[in-house]
Parts: C-alpha cells; sequence; structure tokens
DNA sequence: GGCTAAATCTCGTGC
DNA sequence: GCACGAGGTTTAGCC
C-alpha cells in the first residue's frame, strides 16, 4: 500500500478554497498551517483571536484546530454532518456544523502557511492493559485479596444512586461493598461508596453491611473520610493484578480448549 | 511575520532522522505522515499495532499520536522532558519519556510517507463565555432569579464535604443552598448538594436549610432524586444569563470610568 | 437516544 | 508538588 501525502504552498486563497473542498468531498485527511480567528457556539461558546495554528481535518470529517503547543485542540469539532469552505474577500471561511448537539465551528483562515492533503489506512488494533473494569473482574475472582473468606456475589450492581463495583458476602454473613479505583482515590471515590452503603442500609436494614475502598493509593483525605466513615481502605499492587490476570487468562484459554475436545 | 513550512518527501530514513533531531532541537513544529507501532507504559499501558497515522511534535514538546478519524489521539505525551530520535534498522524509533509520573512513549516508524517542520506564533487570546463560574458570579449579584427576596450571603462557601457555589438567606431567614451546573444535572451533582445540606444541619441544627440545584436542565433521576430530599429544582435559562452578563459587565464599566473621574 | 461512570482524562486553582 | 473540581470534557457500556 502506497500512500501519497500531497502538499501545497503559496497558492491563492481560491485555489486553497478548491483544493480543501476536494478533499473533504474524497473524504481526505487534511492538515494545514494557517493564520486565523477561529468562534465556535454550542454547549458553550468561545472566541479566539488571530494567531498561528494548525487545522486538522480528518477522513470522518472531525475538525481539530491545535495550537503550537500544549495536548488538548484549543477548538475542535467532533465527527461533524457538514463543513463548508468558501472565500470571502480576502479570507477562507470553513465552518463546521454538527446537528444533536447543535454546534457551529468558524474558522476564519487568513494566511495559509502549508496544505497537505493524503489518505492513510489504519487498521492496527489498540491494546489496552488493565483498566478498571479488568480489576474488578480479576477481584471478581479472588475476592480473598480485599477480605477472606468472602464469596462474590455480584459484579455492577445495580443500586439507586448508580453500580457497585463489587458485591460480596463475608465469611460472617455481612454484605461487603467494594469500590474500585484504578489509580489514586481521592474524597469523591469515598462519597460514592458511601452513598451506595447508605442507599443499601435503607433497603436492607437487617443486614450488617460493610464498605472497602480498594485502590492502589489515596489521598489523606480520603484515608481520613474512610476512617470516619467506617469504611476500609485496602491497598492493592497493580502489578499483582497484572499477574493474575495472565494467570485467569491462561485458564480461560485452557477452559475453552477443554470445552472443545469434549465437545 | 512569514512563517515557512518546510515540506519533505521520500528521503531516506538516516535523513528523517537528522531533520528530526534538528527540528526537536529547535523547538520546532513537526508533522509527520508514518506507518508505526506505537507502545505507552506509565499511568497506565498499551499497545498499537502498525498502522498510518500522523505524528505531531508541537514545540513545547508535547507529542500526539492520531489515526485518521476522531477526535481524541490515540496515543500522546503532554510536554515531555526527553525526546530521543534514533535509527534501528529499518525504523525509526522514537521515545518521548516524562519524569512524573514516569510515563514513556515508544513510536516505532517503519515509513515515513510526508513530513513537516515550521514554527508558529501564536498569542491570539482565547475567550471562553459562561463557564460555571460566570453563571455564578451572576446567580450571586441576582439571587432573586433563585428565590425571591434572598441575598447571597457567600460564595463558594467552604464545608467539609466541599464548596457551596451559593449561599444565601430567604425572606423567612432560612439558609438556602444552591448547586449550579452548566449542563444537564445527573444524579452526582443532586448527591453533592445532599451532602452539603447535610453538613450544614449537623452544624447549624438550629437553621432551618433549604437545597436548590440550578441548571439549565436535569436528568429524570436526577429530578426524582430531589422531589425525594426536598430540593428544589431551579431551571435557568442560559441565553438570559449571557444577557445579564453583558449587563454586569457594562455596570461593571462605568464604575471603573465613574472611579477614575473622582480620583 | 438517555444515563452512568472511567479516563494515560486535561487544565486550572489553591495551598 | 498535591488535591480538588470543571469541562464544548470524550468515550464506553448499558438500557
Amino acid at each position: 500500500m502506497v500512500v501519497m501525502i500531497e502538499n501545497f504552498a503559496s497558492l491563492d486563497l481560491k485555489e486553497y478554497v478548491d483544493k480543501l473542498r476536494d478533499a473533504i468531498a474524497h473524504k481526505k485527511l487534511i492538515v494545514m498551517y494557517v493564520r486565523c480567528r477561529v468562534e465556535y457556539e454550542g454547549r458553550s461558546a468561545s472566541k479566539l483571536e488571530v494567531g498561528d495554528r494548525i487545522l486538522i481535518i480528518k477522513q470522518d470529517g472531525a475538525v481539530l484546530v491545535h495550537r503550537p503547543t500544549g495536548y488538548s485542540p484549543v477548538n475542535w469539532q467532533p465527527e461533524t454532518t457538514y463543513i463548508d469552505v468558501k472565500l470571502e474577500g480576502t479570507k477562507i471561511l470553513l465552518k463546521a456544523i454538527r446537528r444533536s448537539p447543535r454546534e457551529i465551528l468558524n474558522v476564519e483562515i487568513e494566511k495559509v502557511y502549508g496544505l497537505t492533503i493524503g489518505e492513510l489506512h489504519d487498521t492496527g488494533t489498540f491494546y489496552e492493559l488493565l483498566d478498571e473494569s479488568d480489576i474488578r473482574d480479576i477481584l471478581a475472582h479472588y475476592p480473598e485479596l480485599i477480605e477472606e473468606n468472602s464469596v462474590t456475589i455480584d459484579v455492577e450492581k445495580r443500586v439507586e444512586p448508580g453500580f457497585i463495583d463489587l458485591y460480596l458476602r463475608g465469611k460472617n454473613g455481612e454484605i461487603i461493598v467494594v469500590e474500585i479505583k484504578r489509580v489514586k482515590a481521592s474524597i469523591s471515590a469515598v462519597k460514592q461508596l458511601k452513598s451506595y452503603i447508605d442507599a443499601l442500609s435503607k433497603h436492607l436494614p437487617k443486614e450488617r453491611i460493610k464498605g472497602v475502598l480498594v485502590a492502589p493509593e489515596a489521598t489523606n483525605s480520603a484515608i481520613e473520610a474512610c476512617e470516619k466513615l467506617g469504611i476500609r481502605f485496602k491497598k492493592i499492587a497493580l502489578d499483582k493484578i497484572v499477574e493474575l490476570k495472565r494467570k485467569l487468562m491462561e485458564e480461560k484459554r485452557e477452559r475453552t480448549l477443554l470445552d472443545y475436545l469434549k465437545s
């Protein structure tokens, strides 16, 4: 597969407009170096005064305006339903409109320093290792990592204020409500957990209910809040979880093979 | 100010490496069309199989790997402390390292379809209209929009679980705790407000305390929760707030002028 | 589509 | 530097 990137510079604005229209119509990838102003109106509203930026129009119509520094685009539009480009006086006006929510992005380009147009093919799989649901599933298999002799009753159990990550039954019959964080747990995680415990207490007044916050670490205020509310903070080592994930996946592979041989 | 965008194609990988190193050393803006693999390890870990992407290195060292579609980069590194580029066999290895948190991004480039190098100057101011603090300040000036004959006592008042957006005194002497959301309020906003009310009730047992949730709209479950907890949901029209903001700013300008004339 | 919660969230602010 | 909260958050998952 050969990928050709066309490069344009020093064209008239009118010629740039034609190139852009053609590229958008053919769902090409466009990268432009421009001097521009930007206005946005939709969920919020913003105005960006004139300056030099990169303007990217992706193959699905996503529009990104990037300043020369920083991670995030200063303005953008997700896959838009409609992109219009036109010449108005000595400026190119690019309008990217999205319905639902109704949002309009206007880019007023007064100079084009460079334009590249290409078409990229990207089917490469993206693997993410160890997100929160991984940790949750592993702990559901090994609840003893949280509390000895406990048994997993439910995962992502729906209660009135939201979803309980893990719902265990302890060795003395008590209910254990587990909130998991992949990164440092802050006060909001404790609040979240507390609201689940409260909701359950109201619903099951006769049960003894315990809360456990599981995370690799926690802020001081989160730890204090736990102590005050009688919630246990259980520290977990992420590398151990990674190890157990590998083990679980191997077991799963073996089981699948066994099922196949049996059938 | 003239901006020159250099464009390169069909170079040897070795030549690309030299161009990249030079551009990075001089804090230039780099945009590259590449066929690459990516590995990330740090706060999380991920692996991206081979495909065609845009690789952007910004003037502050931020690195973005964008697929040909979608809003967000598939991999990235914020301003990195260190970027290393080297040739290894038939591949360019780009390593972007950040300390604190320790994160490593490895981009393994096997083909370069195009490379542009430039330097952009962007000092344009970005104005954001109507964020949550704007709404809060306007409602602090016009508390009657929330509750007739009420008076603003405090803004961002610190209580144990966090900050109360607006703290009013009603016409019958009751305390009014206001939680503001710029967008549709969900159950978590109600929870937040409830926790403030509870904390205040404990602290000021003799006061009558009312809660008001202010937002342009709310989810059904948020409205239900409000009803159950005796919290009022006050719908606000954002365009009205915008109008009042303009008015407030004009008044402020006039006051400033008056002060100037007096002095 | 609405709702809920995670995210390599990012970004700003305050301490 | 940490902690906390807003965001045009975006994205994924479920109903």
